[in-house]
RNA sequence: GGCCCCGUGGUCUAGUGGUUAAGACGCUGCCCUCACAUGGCAGAGAUCCCAGGUUCGAAUCCUGGCGGGGCCACCA
């Protein structure tokens, strides 16, 4: 007796599919026997969530669709790497614990700081990977572990060992070297960022216009600025070569009204329309600024610090941050009658990707990691890799082209992987650790006893810490057990996949196509898919601030995690677009779960019979059709497309096998005609097994009961070997024609007709299409005719 | 300023040289027919952004425009 198949659907049949899964995981990874029997590697890159906000709608749907991916390479016969990580590396840990404990680092201390964030990741909830257990993905373990497979964390001393391993390995390569430039600072995060960190938002800002003096001829000059607090650093002030107005102050002298001189000369630089037309260039407000006393060999008067703060070259202003530096400096400006007008602007300004604060450029010594030599190299990397879609390799090609300094990768941050570096206190000779350990320096010793240039023995901890990104950028290669366990490591390298968001290609896919190039020199990757992003129903960026963000526990609560997998698909191409987000959209794909289930049902009240049975032509049309389906999803599933599948098998579903097949075999079905039910059966298990990587727990679940097996072990179906004389769209046209008839006349379904001229086809259709419309006596003919 | 993507019924998407331009959501009407009312059937609703061009033929290819979006570079 076969098990009965429920009418509705339900959460609690996918809270039970799922939670098995979890429990007995039979998704896990098995190295032993990929190595001893030379099994093919699939290997997905997941992305770790940050482990304490829960996960958005956007990682609902990604991660469904990575769990597609790795499915449908399992059917093919793939052994498949898909392991759970957890970010828990940064700065968002740091806020958390100085916020909730109201403490600074500086206050309580490194090590007691590090203590407070580590207790932030104690009571994290861990809430993100409950909603991936209930969406059914099909991690290899939701244990966490050293071994493959199994859910790792970025803080694990496991990891950061990684990390400082490949740290020695590009230091040894003489790819690290300590530089001191300038660089972007974050005065929110008290930190240098990279560029890849920084963008670009419309700000307005005050312009203000300030006197100046020309010494030889005592005139006022007007300069507009926007950054009087740097006027301490002003060395040059220029016009353009083209402006007429002060054509004639060409090698001049200007007097700030802080009574410093500095020559004044014609640059492009300065635009004719902005301000007044002149400008007062200082160390540095901006990166034109950078490259202007560059080019023209000034020396720049640093008046910022490492902190963020105004020094004691700034005068007046020293100890004050950017803001109250700006603020002072207007008042004392404005008492000495310098400042003529006063104007709101908008311009476009840096600001950190994160903290959102105006970026300020201070030079600060730090590690930095060789990027530009490489661009050519990258580029070509980038080119090697299969994208999906084709268009998101623009994306990456447009921000290798635009690197034009190396990568900065220390940080003076606390929680994060520890720079495994002492300097000789008398020397200055750097050291550094080796494999045996994760080390941090502050706390632990150096592997040798002396400096191995002077012989001595008292060293200086370094206290930086890594970059988040020098951590995140070697993820393949630590879920691919580099460094440790070679002979997978060996067979498994490259990586197959990386799915990651769009807005992370600068970040997260690029640093790991640099690190993984340096240290292997090769593509990390043989495919990369991107995702852009989930949008509210107008097509508006979810936001907490403008409340409409879309929580996707709360959609699956209300319509199950397969509804959301079925609609994730069938919605749109998330490699081509945003995707807008509709409840009723979710909500109608609970029908197409209705529906299945009730095919299900209806097949399950005859007995099973095996495929050997199908002789009817009216049966192997119809297979003929799904024998195309079959084609079509390996196809497309293959280059990462379920969207595309996912509408042709809704529509088989419904239309060809719903509506059409089994309308009009319902006759010999219930006369036990042996070759309509093995068609039924047969085209059951392929079209389960097909929708199985999109509905896992819905096809798992009928796939038990009507064939007493389980769907996990099966393999991607092959073609059904028929020859079908009849084409199955031939027959739904005849139907519908007969249905519309019926219809317009006001008949019943099961109405009588009398007769009918029907084009020449097979008898057994003929007799199928007798039998369910109700006709008498069929006439062959080109035009149909019914009466 | 450079590069890229998109513009199909009210809404969201398929279709990428020849189709009566497809489907879903929504809307209207009829039907509880023994798998399914979380259903079935039917209907209304599209100058396929605009203008040129290529072609026997264009929503589909080319050019330009308009509109929307993205990435990068960036003005003191």
């Amino acid at each position: 007796m076969t098990e009965e198949i429920a009418k509705r659907w339900s959460n609690e049949i996918e809270e039970q599919i799922t939670q098995k899964w979890v429990e007995e995981e039979p998704f896990k990874f098995n190295v032993d026997d990929v190595i001893k029997n030379n099994k093919k590697v699939y290997s997905i890159d997941t992305p770790p969530p940050y482990v304490d906000a829960p996960i958005h709608i956007g990682q609902a749907v990604t991660y469904s669709m990575m769990d597609m991916f790795a499915r449908y390479k399992r059917m093919k016969g793939f052994a498949v790497l898909f392991p759970l990580g957890l970010d828990r590396n940064g700065l968002p840990i740091e806020m958390a614990a100085q916020k909730k404990f109201n403490i600074t680092p500086e206050q309580v201390g490194r090590e007691k700081f590090l203590e407070y964030c580590r207790q932030i990741l104690e009571e994290s909830s861990n809430e993100s990977i409950k909603t991936f257990m209930r969406l059914g993905i099909s991690f290899n373990s939701y244990k966490f572990g050293e071994n493959i497979g199994q859910a790792y964390m970025t803080d694990s001393n496991d990891y950061r060992l990684l990390t400082q391993k490949t740290f020695y390995e590009m230091w040894k390569k003489g790819l690290i070297y300590e530089g001191n430039y300038i660089s972007n600072y974050c005065p929110g995060c008290k930190t240098t960022l990279a560029d890849s960190e920084v963008v670009y938002e419309e700000r307005t800002k005050k312009l203000w216009y300030v006197k100046f003096k020309v010494k030889e001829t005592d005139e006022t000059i007007i300069i507009a600025t926007t950054r009087p607090e740097l006027l301490g650093s002003c060395k040059a002030v220029i016009f353009n070569p083209d402006d007429d107005r002060y054509k004639h102050l060409q090698d001049k002298t200007a007097i700030t009204p802080l009574g410093d001189e500095v020559k004044i000369f014609a640059s492009n630089y300065a635009s004719m329309e902005f301000g007044t037309g002149l400008v007062m260039m200082c160390s540095f407000g901006d990166l034109t600024d950078i490259r202007f006393f560059r080019e023209h060999k000034l020396e720049p008067v640093i008046l910022i610090d490492e902190n963020g703060l105004m020094n004691e070259k700034a005068g007046m202003l020293k100890g004050l941050t950017v803001e109250e530096a700006r603020k002072k400096i207007v008042e004392w400006l404005k008492q000495n009658d310098a400042i003529t007008k006063e104007e709101t602007i908008t311009a476009r300004v840096p600001v950190c990707e994160r903290s959102k604060h105006q970026i300020e450029f201070i030079q600060v010594p730090e590690l930095y990691l060789k990027q530009e030599a490489f661009k050519q190299e990258l580029m070509e990397i980038a080119k090697q890799i299969n994208f999906y879609d084709e268009a998101s390799r623009q994306m990456l090609l447009n921000w290798i082209e635009s690197i034009n300094q190396d990568w900065p990768i220390s940080r003076k941050r606390y929680y994060a992987t520890a720079i495994p570096l002492w300097y000789c206190e008398k020397c200055g000779n750097p050291i550094i650790g080796d494999e045996q350990k994760y080390y941090e320096p502050w706390k632990d010793k150096p592997p040798v006893q002396q400096c191995p240039k002077c012989k001595h023995t008292k060293f200086k901890p370094e206290t930086r810490v890594f970059d988040t990104w020098f951590d995140s950028s070697i993820s393949c290669l630590y879920i691919l057990g580099y460094k440790k366990h070679d002979d997978f490591f060996k067979i498994a390298f490259p990586c197959t996949l990386r799915p990651q968001g769009k807005d992370i290609v600068r970040t997260w896919l690029y640093y790991t196509l640099l690190r993984v190039y340096l240290l292997l020199g090769k593509a990390a990757f043989k495919d990369v898919w991107i995702n852009f992003h989930i949008v509210d129903a107008k097509g508006k960026k979810m936001s907490k601030s403008m409340g409409n963000v879309i929580d996707p526990k709360q959609l699956i609560e209300k319509y199950g995690s397969e509804a959301l997998r079925l609609w994730c698909v069938v919605e749109a191409n998330i490699t081509k677009q945003d995707m807008k987000c509709k409840e009723e959209k979710i909500k109608a794909e609970t029908k197409t779960i209705t529906k299945l289930l009730n095919i299900a049902r209806y097949i399950a009240q005859f007995d099973y019979v095996d495929e050997s049975h199908i002789s009817n032509q009216t049966d192997k049309s119809f297979l003929e059709k799904l024998n195309e389906l079959i084609d079509l999803c390996d196809k497309c599933y293959d280059t990462y497309d379920f969207h595309n599948p996912a509408i042709k098998l809704k529509h088989f579903l419904w239309e060809v096998f719903a509506s059409h097949y089994i309308e009009l075999t319902k006759a010999r079905a219930y006369s036990n005609d042996k070759s309509a039910v093995a068609t039924l059966y047969a085209a059951m298990k392929r079209l389960l097994l097909l929708l199985y990587p999109i509905i896992p727990i819905a096809a798992s679940y009928i796939y038990e009961r009507l064939f007493k097996a389980d769907i996990l072990h099966e393999n991607f179906p092959a073609k059904i070997n028929i020859k079908a004389e009849v084409d199955f769209s031939k027959i739904q046209e005849i139907n519908s024609i007969i249905w519309k008839y019926k219809k317009e006349k006001g008949l019943s379904l099961k109405a009588e007709l009398a007769s009918a001229v029907l084009p020449e086809l097979h008898k057994d259709v003929i007799e199928d299409l007798k039998r369910a419309h109700n006709i008498k006596q069929v006439f062959s003919g080109d035009n149909i005719k019914i009466e």
